[in-house]
DNA sequence: CCTTGAACCTGCGGGC
DNA sequence: TGCCCGCAGGTTCAAG
């Protein structure tokens, strides 16, 4: 999906979008993304004002004026986009919300394995899927000592670790390859075993690229668009995501790029490189 | 508690 | 052209 770059980006589209209207009108066109929608979703968010839009993990949450938030997950191909009022649904369009303003903003997920479900405004770490997620990992609260703790003892690698997010929020399958290069640690290394310098290096490492795809609008690879429809950019500047058999990016480094597979799925790294 | 693998669902591209 | 297989940005749950 989705990971924290393009839900951030959804949000602050979304925030332009959505902030201080009105929702008039909540078409739910599926019987259930991965759960069924909460007992009356539709009338719960009818006639509510959209007071913030906010991200946490993967999670977006917009609070709304009845005291409830609408907590959204895009899964794995999940968009949340602003669209034409004019025209029909397409194909997994699965809720059409329309505004005061006439606008109308469209979650598609082809593969339905998104959420929706609404939670108690300020209460919203306590959601039955929010409250195991770690630290954000643009915050504060993700530093050396508790990543430090957190991988103590872990024999499992450090790529699945950092998929994990109950150790750190929002990583998914792209950043944590990409962070790993950038941090010179190889992904099958147990995730216990890392050294204090390793550490170190990870933690900006991880920060740097989730700063600079948020930068560039996410990646968009075959669904993800921004809140307006357009696509991001990120994919532009992969070290390693999806480049098996390509150069290192460090032309003196002189590696070719390798795909292993880690938990089922794909990783990407520079065996040069990442020791 | 930990680790691994399968499951959920749809679409697409490659090989034959 | 068509069929079958594998794979895809996530997460949860069962089993060992």
């Amino acid at each position: 999906m989705p990971e924290l770059p393009e839900v951030e980006t959804t949000v602050r589209g979304l925030r332009k979008i959505l902030l201080g209207h009105s929702i008039v009108a909540v078409a739910v066109r599926t019987k259930q993304l991965r759960f069924a929608f909460p007992r009356g979703f539709s009338g719960k968010l009818q006639n509510a004002r959209i007071l913030g839009v906010e991200r946490r993990a993967k999670y977006i949450l917009i609070s709304l004026s009845t005291g409830q938030s609408l907590l959204v997950h895009l899964g794995m191909s999940g968009r949340m986009q602003q669209t034409s009022a004019a025209q029909k649904p397409a194909r997994h369009d699965h809720v059409v919300l329309t505004l005061s303003n006439g606008t109308t903003v469209t979650y598609n997920d082809p593969r339905r394995f998104g959420v929706m479900d609404l939670v108690a405004t300020g209460r919203e770490d306590e959601h039955k899927l929010l409250r195991t997620i770690g630290p954000e990992p643009l915050g504060k609260d993700l530093n050396v000592d508790y990543l430090t703790e957190k991988l103590r003892g872990k024999k499992t690698a450090i790529k699945v670790a950092l998929l994990d997010q109950r150790i750190i929020a929002g990583l998914g399958n792209i950043y944590v390859s990409e962070a790993l290069y950038w941090a010179g640690i190889h992904p099958a290394r147990a995730a216990g075993d890392l050294k204090k310098k390793e550490i170190e290096a990870l933690i900006p490492a991880i920060q740097k690229v989730l700063k600079a795809s948020i930068k560039a609008g996410g990646t968009s690879m075959r669904d993800y668009v921004q809140a307006d429809g357009a696509l991001g950019f990120f994919q532009n500047q992969f070290a390693v995501y999806d480049r098996a058999g390509q150069p290192c990016p460090d032309r003196a480094c002189r590696g070719l790029i390798k795909q292993m597979v880690q938990g089922g799925r794909s990783t990407y790294f520079c065996p040069r490189k990442q020791r």
